[in-house]
DNA sequence: GAGTGGTCTAGACCACTAA
DNA sequence: TAGTGGTCTAGACCACTCA
């Protein structure tokens, strides 16, 4: 449940009394601030597995005797990752790890919206699951050695019966290893959910590369359209703890009743 | 430079002494947390101009002093505007009004990116300025009333020499009185700059909502591209403080050798 | 009522910038 | 050297949740 090691906290020579500690950069390694430390020792219990995703973490005061740092800075280590997406926090119950079994993260990653009406859930339709050896483009961006065995998805998703999404997908084939096409067709709610609860894969960042193309023959039939008609092709790595690539993704979005929301800000 | 009034500060009852104070919610009114009164306080002397953009604010014990609240009041304040992109807060010398004429800015709203290679500011070419009556819809996302004036703009933007972006864009008249193409042509720098330099009015805030689409004629003749070619619709609403929006932009993105860059988190 | 996160204070020291 | 933001502490009280 809760086993975190209690070394590197490197306080600043003679750290006690009231207005002390701090750390001490400019003397030889690279320091950072006790928070940025706190901060990674969460990270490192969340991606050992410490505390699963849905679980509470040790309290704020739990925390910051067992660091023997204040509970302003346990504060201010659990803040950002808060802000990171990584936690959860509720007045009065506690602070959790961040689940894609949720309503709220339903959506953060799927951002095709209705032109209007509110969104909701798709049907899932699985075409294709096999194993394979990377291609090189595949390994580039998974950061693995090209040939290395992959999982290929593909499937089509519809909204009111209507298709609009076609996506492939490539994961490594390691973190994967009993993904089956079965697996995926019993599973109910969003993919995401299945690979952190099944796999202990939890995403918690992606880039995406968004693009207009039209619809080859087989991206036509599989969308119901004529080949040539423009579709957003979102090509999406998505990352868990420690920076990792662990999924590739291209989307075909069919844009003609839905579109892709994003706020700048 | 900076006038603020000091009024709406809400302690609880009898606001004093060490761990007192906090806002006390509850009883009648709606209260909210003393930074969040802090927060509107400078949003507000940012929208009243008391502050330019690119001008330092008051230093944190200034403003605390002024308010009657402790420094980690402001602070909180203060930490959150900057995490909103409002204000820019640099060691050692002070808080700054965010402005759109910082490099690191400039790419906060253009998401254009080219595949390979570094980005870099486009070559801009005024296509049309004039001013019109505001079509039903442009009012309806602009919260003016149906036949308000507007000033319209388009324009294509090359990159290297060869046209990716075509943009059509409609601002509240009453805004943007003075708006010439002279002044658009002769102006230097990112579009944003110059309408927070010169008229007054600063861009905080964007809503995307982007399709795939193929060029119509004129589309295709300005990109220099075929007619039918899927390009990239990317239509923004942009908003200035109070979440007023300033700005609706119909963007028109070549991506055959640009993509849109998007990162989830 | 006990335990949790949320707000607020007061004060200390540090790192950075510029005169 | 003075002024700024950045970090850290210790302690108080509040709001919320749940047994």
């Amino acid at each position: 449940m809760n086993s975190l090691p209690t070394p590197p906290i490197l306080h600043g020579p003679a750290a006690s009394g009231s207005g002390a500690a701090a750390s001490t950069p400019g003397t030889s390694p690279t320091f950072s601030p006790l928070y940025q430390q706190i901060k990674a020792l969460i990270t490192q219990g969340l991606q050992a597995g410490d505390w699963k995703p849905g679980e509470m973490i040790p309290s704020e005061v739990e925390l910051a005797g067992r660091f023997k740092v204040s509970q302003g800075t346990v504060r201010k280590a659990i803040d950002e990752l808060a802000a990171e997406n990584l936690l959860l926090r509720r007045q009065g119950k506690g602070t959790f790890v961040a689940t894609h079994h949720e309503a709220r993260a339903h959506f953060r990653f799927l951002r095709l919206m209705p032109d209007e009406g509110v969104p909701h859930q798709p049907d899932n339709k699985i075409i294709e699951v096999k194993r394979m050896r990377a291609p090189a483009e595949v390994a580039r961006l998974l950061d693995l050695k090209s040939g290395d065995s992959v999982v290929y998805i593909k499937r089509v998703m519809s909204f009111d019966g209507t298709p609009t999404i076609l996506e492939e997908m490539w994961l490594p084939g390691l973190l994967f290893k009993g993904l089956t096409a079965e697996r995926l067709v019993e599973y109910k709610g969003p993919m995401y959910g299945l690979f952190e609860s099944e796999f202990g894969t939890r995403m918690i960042r992606a880039s995406e590369k968004i693009r207009a193309l039209g619809a080859d023959a087989g991206a036509a039939q599989f969308l119901g359209v004529e080949p040539g008609t423009p579709l957003l092709c979102a090509e999406r790595v998505s990352f868990t703890y420690g920076d990792k690539a662990v999924e590739l993704r291209r989307g075909l979005y069919l844009t003609a009743h839905h579109h892709y929301q994003n706020d700048l800000s």
